[in-house]
RNA sequence: GUCCCCAUCGUCUAGCUCGGCCUAGGACACCAGAUUUUCAUUCUGGCGACCGGGGUUCGAAUCCCCGUGGGGACGCCA
């Protein structure tokens, strides 16, 4: 059975690299029917908020990412919060340290990055020289009776390390020109994400780890603490990063590229789910617009890119756009409706008209954050963007007309507006743009806007006889 | 600086595994036109790429080497 997890750290929102992580390891475990995990890493108390870690858990379900076990799902792996297993990372450090596989440094910080400064300056690789391994006992007492606290270091002695990546292949580490010993164990006592990841991987039974290619460097590591604590090493798979539409790195405008940015901006969770999965994974045979179902039945790390790729938010929008339409229109407007109520943009409307009219605009918009802008007629007290075509004589002409025939008029929605139209024509001199225009202008208050022989009969009678009566007094 | 990864239109990509079917296909964006008495949708057409240099081969986008460019890592962050 294939067990993948997705497990982020929660210091800040999740952003559009992150939930790809998280959507790539899920469509993989759907496409294996394997189990996808959700594991919360912590470890750094400082940086670490519970309100991110609430806004996580939120903004996966919102995209439709489940998790098999994870918080709020419970698991037999459990506890799946890295700041709760504090007890475990202990057990694992005690047995190393017995193995003589790790020990404690009294190097300092300070000594150590001084090391590293050095090395760098001599164009040597910037590593750690492992000074504190051969520390002899009079020195480590020494060093303790000045108040140094030791770290726990893993003992790298293997430093040659062959990674099979699933998507990039064969790639050969020497660990010597990257790292010496590493700190697993902070001198505060605190587990290091390098150890808490690798007991966890291991414990949870993950048989596949794939994450962010910054990880890439990390992996030699983990798989040598892997096999000293006596796990098997899960497969691991390497995604090239994704950058800004300026090309530069996520994370620096996390800002509006954070999953509460899109929900805030009223993307569908699958037309964003799609988009991501297109960047650096392609289905072939042309194959863009998918449904989630797809997606799942479809989704292969095979396919996917080993090269870093940009984000364009004019493709999102048309994706989305995409899938916008082929909602069935009571989606589509329940949809729309939650969003604007959400947002409070109804307040001064009847939500009855607002559901009538909703889906007239489906094949008008991206995103729903465009609707209120176009749906401000729908409050009685609009206003008109040019009155012109209202105050000329033909334009009032046809608003008076329009006064005239609408008591008369059969309230059948069927072709109502044709009706309309038909019987209003012989009664006014205006023609083209100078009939339609006013008529268009007391309805809706602008010029450009849906199709009138949808919105009409949405509008209803009465209103409609509203705002001619509206339009005349202008 | 050291190590690792990557490289097809402006962007996302197909093709690369098993070299000829590639005068390199699709999509977004952009431009032009058609439809819609508005806008949008839709449709048609256009623009536009195998990073460079060497090999290997009858033949290379596809295989190999070097260069260049981009990315990542080098934390007692994850």
């Amino acid at each position: 059975m294939i067990r993948v997890r997705f497990a982020p750290s929660p210091t800040g929102y999740l952003h559009l690299g992150n939930v790809r992580t998280a959507l790539f390891n899920y469509l993989f475990a759907k496409s294996q029917a394997g189990r996808f995990i959700l594991r919360v890493e912590d470890t750094d108390l400082e940086r670490s908020k519970p309100e991110f870690r609430a806004a996580l858990i939120e903004d996966l379900r919102w995209m439709g990412i489940q998790w098999d076990e994870g918080p709020e799902a419970g698991g037999a792996y459990g506890p799946y919060l890295q700041s709760e297993r504090l007890a475990i990372y202990k057990g694992y450090v005690e047995r190393l340290l017995a193995a003589g596989k790790a020990y404690a440094c009294y190097v300092t910080e300070e000594e150590a990055e001084e090391s590293k400064r050095l090395a760098r300056l001599e164009k040597r690789p910037p590593r750690f020289d492992n000074r504190g391994r051969h520390f002899t006992a009079q020195e480590i007492e020494s060093r303790k009776a000045r108040g140094i606290k030791p770290t726990i270091r893993f003992k790298v002695e293997d430093p040659q390390v062959v990674l099979h990546d699933l998507v990039r292949g064969e790639v050969h580490f020497n660990l010597d020109d990257m790292v010496g010993d590493f700190v697993i164990v902070r001198a505060d006592g605190s587990p290091t994400f390098h150890l808490a990841v690798c007991v966890d991987d291991g414990l949870m039974g993950v048989t596949h780890v794939i994450r962010g290619e910054d990880h890439l460097s990390n992996t030699p590591k983990h798989i040598l603490l892997l096999k000293a604590m006596g796990f098997t090493p899960p497969q691991y798979g390497h995604l090239a990063l994704i950058h800004g539409p300026g090309g530069e790195p996520l994370s620096k405008r996390l800002g509006d590229v954070s999953v509460r940015e899109f929900r805030r901006k009223g993307y569908l969770p699958f037309g964003l789910a799609n988009y991501i999965a297109l960047l650096g994974w392609s289905p072939g045979e042309n194959r863009e617009i998918l449904s989630w179902k797809e997606l799942q039945e479809l989704f292969s790390l095979e396919r996917v890119n080993k090269g870093p790729s940009i984000y364009d938010p004019h493709k999102l929008d048309w994706l989305n756009g995409e899938h916008l339409r082929r909602l069935a229109p009571e989606e589509f407007a329940a949809r729309a409706f939650d969003f604007l109520q959400q947002g409070g943009f109804l307040q001064t409307m009847e939500p009855s008209l607002v559901m009538k009219v909703l889906p007239v605009f489906q094949d008008n918009i991206e995103r729903f954050d465009q609707l209120p802008d176009k749906i401000g007629f729908l409050s009685e007290d609009f206003g008109y963007e040019n009155r012109g075509w209202l105050e000329s004589d033909e334009g009032r002409e046809v608003c008076r007309a329009a006064l005239e025939i609408l008591p008369e008029m059969e309230v059948a929605e069927d072709g109502l507006y044709d009706r309309f139209v038909n019987a209003l024509k012989p009664k006014v001199r205006a023609k083209g743009k100078n009939f339609f225009m006013p008529i268009r202008m007391a309805l809706t208050g602008r010029e450009h806007g849906p199709e009138m022989k949808r919105l009409f009969p949405a509008l209803g009678l009465n209103r409609a006889e509203l705002r001619f009566k509206r339009a005349v007094s202008v």
